[in-house]
DNA sequence: CTGAAAGCGCTAACAC
DNA sequence: GTGTTAGCGCTTTCAG
């Protein structure tokens, strides 16, 4: 088997503190001694066992990250930059799905025993106040469905809704719908919002029947959500999505009804998904900074964990990235 | 803090050891006993400090999945069926991020100490034979680049390529061009020799400047590849992609010069991503079976670690999805 | 069937 | 500066 610290102490001929001393960069050790450790540390080609250091530290060196599910590439894209992110403060990374259902999201949260994880990053879209009695520090990306307090890292979910509404309007669209309203999820009644003050603003009418509701944010639901309103007697003639995802399936529900797209249609959409830069029209999205997003949330559980810190909330910037769907090239 | 065994076994008043057979639901306990436990353990809320059980036991409870990149989403799928399947095993997955280099698989490698995880499952793209030293039992996803002695999961590659090709064939295509051509890139070599037989087969040319090499398999690839066969003097009629995004670049780049998809140019995919269903148009698509891959890769690690299986190599199933990119709806 | 006790590999008092 | 030693929480002989 591997070397213990044990072995390297007896091949060193000193005892196992000054190793372990060694090891972890601690006080002086006397040159000599930490020569005579370090021969033994290559020819052992000793490894900590990160067990045994995290049961004795009482820390299990790894924090979970909770989410929907990785084939949603926002999630994915988010969490690759989770772990690049964890790599820093020296955590590795646990993904847990939820599948955006009540019961996967608690499951989750049940199995995130304070042995497992140092502290969790959640995505919840189900959750009730009741489930926020979590073991570890944790930190919420997104909204707050419910008010609970848990520390929270994301954009200003109205202004940026705001922005995409506002842009088509400025493109000279009257008559723009929404794809994505829902009844419990919090991030979805912020970006509703968004879109009531820029249609307000400009004196447009709010229109109910424009508004369509979308259970899950997949793109066959986009696309059906889409249908949808192409059969209203006057169908809308741009229309914001709550993701890119929705986005992706309006137009392509679109395209098989030989709507164009932006002519007939602007459409634009909120994550700003690499897939949304190569789509045929490319489509203009709400681009939150998920790099910022992931660093910011990863920095904050390190400060509570190590030093105890209160709560705090991280605003991330945003920005709109105008493409095809709503400029023709 | 939380409750040990200790406590548990004082308010039950029973040894520890009686209380951990109770918990591992090991041999006979007195009803008595097993009752006044079980209430003590609800009362306390006892839960195994996973990281003291797999000290003892000498497992870690984890196991690694070492890929390119989770902004893939041929990966980022893998990765979520690899999670799900791995619960089934009492795993938990470690995510490992390559980015494709060799210095990045490499010390991907390196911090897979036995003392972190079980077992690995990799999905290298640039790792040479000495690198292969590993330190815990693993599974390849994908082909070996390289003869090692290491269990392999996945599809025939040569047969999958050729199956495209030969759809591409049945549809009346002549010139047929291939992009995604890799000097050291196992799956990249065998997808060429598919294409290669497709042709042969049906007496087609191989032509040398029809095949184009990408460095990386990324959509700005397929673009850049795309616009080099446009720019042949005879360009291509129909092109086979060695992967999904590959061929959604193409299919970007064959579009901004006006070459309609799929009437002037046929185009093929490879992992049949989520993605391509909602392209425009929809893209023809090479679909191996994840959940197959994902199931059984574990299913192996599993038998490896607990019987000490030898090596083996698990062929999974593929399938052809017929999609607008080759047959106009 | 159950209790006592050893020890997985490591860190951190506490002595020297 | 360095050695000795006591645990972190758990599983597991070994007695009884």
């Amino acid at each position: 088997m591997l070397a213990t610290l044990k072995d390297v102490a007896r091949l060193a001929g000193v005892s196992v503190k000054t190793v372990s001393n060694v090891v972890n960069g601690y006080s002086f050790v006397k040159p000599d001694n930490r020569r005579r450790v370090e021969e033994a540390l290559e020819a052992t080609g000793y490894r900590p066992n990160l067990g045994a250091r995290n049961l004795r530290r009482g820390r299990t060196g790894f924090i979970a990250l909770v989410l929907p599910e990785l084939s949603i590439p926002y999630f994915a894209e988010l969490a690759g930059l989770v772990i690049a992110a964890a790599q820093d403060h020296e955590w590795n990374v646990l993904i847990e799905q939820t599948f955006g259902t009540l019961a996967g999201e608690r499951s989750a949260l049940a199995s995130l025993g304070p042995h497992l994880v140092d502290a969790a990053i959640l995505s919840p879209e189900a959750l009730q106040v009741d489930d926020f009695q979590l073991p570890v520090p944790a930190v919420l990306l997104g909204e707050h469905a419910v008010d609970v307090p848990i520390s929270r890292v994301g954009i200003d979910n109205v202004a940026a809704a705001q922005a995409a509404v506002r842009h088509l309007i400025s493109l000279g669209h009257q008559r723009i719908a929404a794809i994505g309203a829902h009844p419990h999820r919090g991030t979805a009644a912020l970006r509703l919002e968004g879109y009531r003050r820029a249609l307000a603003e400009a004196s447009l009418p709010f229109v109910d029947e424009l508004v369509v509701p979308a259970l899950n944010y997949h793109r066959a639901d986009g696309a059906a959500a889409m249908r949808s309103l192409l059969d209203l007697r006057t169908p809308p003639d741009a229309v914001f999505c709550f993701n890119d995802l929705l986005a992706i399936g309006a137009m392509r529900a679109a395209g098989e009804r030989f709507v164009r797209v932006p002519q007939d249609l602007a459409v634009v959409g909120f994550d700003n998904n690499e897939e949304s830069v190569y789509s045929s029209p490319s489509l203009t999205s709400v681009a939150p900074d998920k790099a910022a997003i992931a660093q910011a949330a990863v920095a904050l559980l390190h400060r509570r964990v190590e030093s105890g810190d209160a709560l705090e909330n991280v605003e991330t910037p945003f920005s709109l990235q105008v493409r095809e769907s709503t400029v023709a090239r």
